[in-house]
Order: structure tokens, then sequence, then C-alpha cells
DNA sequence: GTCAAGCCTCTGTCCAAGACAAGCAAGGTT
DNA sequence: AACCTTGCTTGTCTTGGACAGAGGCTTGAC
């Protein structure tokens, strides 16, 4: 129950490894004993005590595991080993965002997040905001950093308190940013409402967000659950709120035939005159295109699917 | 594993109940054990189907819990009487948030969420924020509200998507408002440095913002990491961002032992001069407060808690 | 009558080893 | 190149036993 680092202050309870880690109590028993890693202590009641050093180790398990590896390839591996494979990963991807803002103007944000220094980032964020505009701030800069960000911490280059740092601040920056989008008037005309949410797998929110930036310039009427919402919720909302679409963001982390059948199950419980659009890093959209689902690749195609809709919705 | 609503929908798996009642799978076994409560059936597999009104009854059991109640003796009770039991202590809070805002008023926000009527309730709120400021709105309307939300959540009166709704918008309020906040210069002097967020299994982000919008009224520097900052990464964001006060937020939802538990070992492992304050409607913060942690019972207490921080940090 | 110390019961968590379905990779067929 | 089958991998659920620590009760001293 309780740590019980008193006696030796350099091992943890099993708990305190299943907070930290994210692996589950049964998960590191059974991981002992068919891997025989972890092997930690035992105590004076005879529950397991883990040294420090091999949850290290099982931290970057659980990062290298998240990008696709398997336990029972890598378990043995000694720290370094695993360490240099959380480097070797794709380094392709970032290139290809060298758009209109260089890629070195990009860097300069990573680099002030790893200097930690906040205020100063949110400031020139707010500023390329004001210099580019909202539309082309989200697809040329933020799209672009939120990829960055997460290479960097897959390779071990940022710390999980630094990715919340990076989150928060552009959340803080877009959420003001699409307050200030005006109302245009009271005509409903060719404004299509949209309701915004995630899946329950998936807690990442600034997806949901950049789209609601996105559709809101677009015209668009957005109403946003947040994330993590039951299908069924999704239904309910999206029927008592009479939305014309809903659109759903998903991340590379989701396992592909839980978005395929979350799809397939909300469509068939959606009445069929409303849309359903899907967008985000996750591959699966892009490779097996889900049946009477919009798939939007790349923030880009946002104002023509939005425009297509309009044609299509003009007079009923 | 899955949630086996398919074959028959009225029935969720162990770990779905897990996740909507915050208790153990360990206890609800052990519970069965005992007190022959829940009774679950079983699947062609062998595993644990709980019918959906021994879960609610599960969850009402739990909030009891939260009150002190104890297990073994409110077990057999029938839903009815349990129900009867919880109003009966429930009814003294609500009743203790009729300070300005009526609970009449503070009701016909819920009235509106269940209406749907979104923008309506977010224009109200925006009004009683104009009409009593910040501090006021934060103390009287949005935290009663939320317990309200809560407990109509808790009694099945409302749905998930119902409430992510009120959360959506209240937090779309309370980011405008603290962006407005003016910055008072560039003295340091006697400006505690807040570092927010909440523990690994702690979601809710409601009240890590509340806290935000009061310290900053109350002239403190907040910088906020979101939610579900794992322990190690709260020390290492403190101690590079050198904060005065580390803030955690904890609802009632919170396992007891893991709240303890977190405390002490982020007591342990931040320098002594760094202060930790712990708030949120989680009652064993107050029933067992822990060493060496300040705890924040009710927003009032804010305002104090940074004068005394102002007193004693004043000359080193 | 009040308070402290001791005892006992209650209760959540940990342990062990076994079982099995879903996920994933490799091989074969169209 | 797209698809199905086969077999290995892996996380989660199962049972029943054990025990520490908190809560509540009783006793005894003042």
């Amino acid at each position: 129950m309780n740590d019980r680092t008193a006696p030796t202050p350099i091992t943890v309870s099993i708990a305190a490894v299943e907070r930290d880690t994210g692996l589950s109590k049964d998960t590191l028993r059974v991981w002992e004993r068919r891997y025989s890693f972890p092997q930690p202590g035992r105590d004076a009641f005879g529950e397991r005590t883990y040294p420090l050093d091999q949850v290290d180790k099982l931290r970057i398990i659980k990062r290298l595991m998240d990008q696709g590896h398997r336990p029972g390839k890598i378990m043995g591996f000694p720290v370094e080993h695993l360490q240099q494979l959380a480097e070797s990963t794709t380094a392709a991807p970032a290139r290809a965002s060298e758009t209109s803002d260089s890629y070195e103007d990009l860097q300069s944000y990573l680099d002030l997040i790893k200097q930690h220094r906040v205020e100063e980032m949110r400031r020139q964020l707010a500023q390329s905001l004001l210099r580019v505009g909202l539309s082309r701030f989200v697809i040329e800069i933020v799209a672009p950093l939120n990829e960055m960000v997460g290479d960097a911490w897959t390779r071990g280059h940022f710390e999980i308190f630094e990715e919340h740092l990076y989150t928060e601040s552009i959340q803080v920056i877009l959420r003001n940013a699409i307050n200030t989008i005006p109302h245009p008037g009271n005509s409903h005309e060719g404004r299509p409402r949209f309701l915004l949410t995630t899946f329950p797998q998936e807690p990442h929110g600034l997806g949901v967000l950049m789209a609601e930036a996105l559709f809101s310039l677009e015209g668009g009427r957005c109403i946003s659950l947040g994330v993590q919402t039951p299908i069924w919720d999704i239904v309910l909302a999206a029927t008592t709120q009479k939305v014309d679409i809903v659109a759903l963001s998903f991340s590379s982390s989701l396992n592909a035939n839980h978005v395929l059948d979350g799809l397939a199950e909300l469509r068939t419980k959606l009445p069929a005159s409303t849309e359903i659009w899907a967008g985000g890093s996750c591959p699966v959209l892009y490779r097996r295109p889900p049946k009477d689902v919009r798939t939007l690749r790349g923030l880009e195609s946002v104002a023509q699917a939005i425009a297509e809709w309009r044609r299509a919705n003009r007079l009923p």
C-alpha cells in the first residue's frame, strides 16, 4: 500500500511503479514471470520492491511499446541499447513540414520549450498568429509543431511535463483566438453545424481544437464536447443538437481496429443525413478509409470539404 | 476487457465497473466474496458481467463511503434506503451555497443544460461573470454548479455528453476570463509562483482552472501543466521553473490511498522550501490531512492562504 | 465524566499460478 | 498486391489465501 521507502529509500512499491509507468500490477507481475524482468526484491512482508533503475528501464520500454515495439522482443536489451533504439525512429516526416515557416523557425519553438521559457514561447506564438492569421497559423505552425513535439517525445528528448507545457500553451492561444472570431450575424444559411469530440480511447484534445478553429473560420457553428465521449453519447448529442456534421479527431497512437469499428458503429447509429468527418494523424483512416465517412487528410482540405458541403446542401 | 455489451446489452465488464465507479477490481471481487454484493453474472468465458442496476448501487455506496459510511454497514441495504441516506446528507452542502446567487438561480443553469440550450447557458454565465466579478463567479457559481452537476450525474439525471457540454462551457468562460486578468507590472515582489496540475489518475481539469483564476487574481504567477502529470514530472517542472508552490486538485472519485501515497512521495522528492497545496472535493484530504501539505478546504480559503504565504515570505 | 491505552474487527491491497481471447506476424493462396 | 489461415505473443481475468493499518469498542485511571 505505502511506498515503504523508509528502510531503503532506493526502492518503490508495485503501486508506485504502476502509477509512474502506467503499467498495471498484473502486467508487471506477468512480465516478471515470463521475461525475468523486472526483478524486484522483497521487503519484510514478502512484497515486491523495485529499484529505481529498473523503473527507469520500464519507462523506456513503455515508450518504445507506444511506438509499436513488442515487449518480448526488447525486454532483454540493456538500457543503452533501448535508448539507441528510441533515437533511431522516423526522421522523414519532420522534414516534410518545411512549407512556409522554415524548419528552423519551428525548431526555435522547440528550443524555447527545452529551455522552459514558457512565457517567451507564448509571446512568439501570439506574434506568429497575428502575422499570418489564424488559418495559416493552425495549418503551417501548430500542426507541424505537434508532430515535431510528438517525435521529440518518442525519442526521449522531451520530458512529459515539457509536452504538457507545450500543449497547455497552444491551448491557451487557440482558445483565445477562437473566441475572437466574429459571429457572422444571425444568418444560418449555408452554415454547417458541427459536433466535435474524440472517441473514449483518445485523450488528445489539440486536434479537436485545431478543427474548431478552422471550421469556425469557414463559417461553421461548432459545439465541442471535449475529448473521450462514448459513442452512444455522441449519437445523443448529435441528435439533440441537430448537427449537420460530427467531426472526430484521431491520433496515431490509436488501435486501428477500434477506430474502424467505432466509426462503423457510429455510422449505423447516426441518421444518414448526418455526415461524419474524421481527421488526424491516425494512419488507418487513409490506408483503409471507412465507408460513408469523410476522411480529412491534412488540415488544408478543411476549406474544400466545407465548400463541397455548401454546394451539396444549398437547396434541399 | 471489452464491455461485452453486444450479446446482452444490459451488463458490463469488471474493468468498466472499475472505470465508472472508481472501485478497484480487487475491491469488487472481495466485496462479492464477503458481502455477497455485488453479484455479477458470468459470460461464456466465465468472466463477471455486472447488471447496470448493481453498478448504480455501487456508485451510491461509493458516495456514501466518501461521506464516512463503512461498506459492511450499508452493503445490505436496498437501493431506496441508500438513496434516502444520501439525500439526508447531501441536502446540507447544497443549501450552504445559498450565498448570493440563490439555489434557484443555479438550478436554472442545470435546466439549460438539460434542455441543451448551450449558447443560452454560456450567455448567462458570461453575464453572471460580469455582474459579480471573477472571484465571486468562481466561488459562488462555478464551484457549487460543479457539485450539482456531479451530483446529478451520480444519480443518473445527466448523460455523459451533457456533463461534457457543461465542462466545455465553463472551460471556455474561465479561460477567457483568466486571459483578461492584467499582468501587474514587472514587480515580482510578494508574488508567489504556482505550478498547477493533477495526479495521473485525475482527469478532471476544472479544479485546476478555478484555482488558476483565483491565484492569478491574488497576484500569483501561474504555470499550468493541465491534468495527469506523473509525480516525477511534477518534481522536474517545479524545480526547473523555480516555483514557490505546487498546487494540486483532487476530485472525490479518487482512491484515498493513492492520493495520500502520492502526496507523501511528492513531498519527499520536492525541496522543503517548495510548498504543496492540495484542494478539491476529495474527502480524504480533510479527514486525514497529509503531513507538510497545506489543504485548501473550499475556494474561499485561497485568499487567506496567499496572504499567509506573503507574510511568511516577506523578507527571507 | 473524560481521556488514554489496548484489543478486536473490518477492509483494501498484495500474492500465486493458471487460463484464454484479442492482437499481431508469418506463410500461403488467389 | 490483396486476402485468409495458422500459430505465437501478450494483457487481463480467474481463484483463494494472507496480512497491515484504520476504525471502533472496551477497559481502566484520573
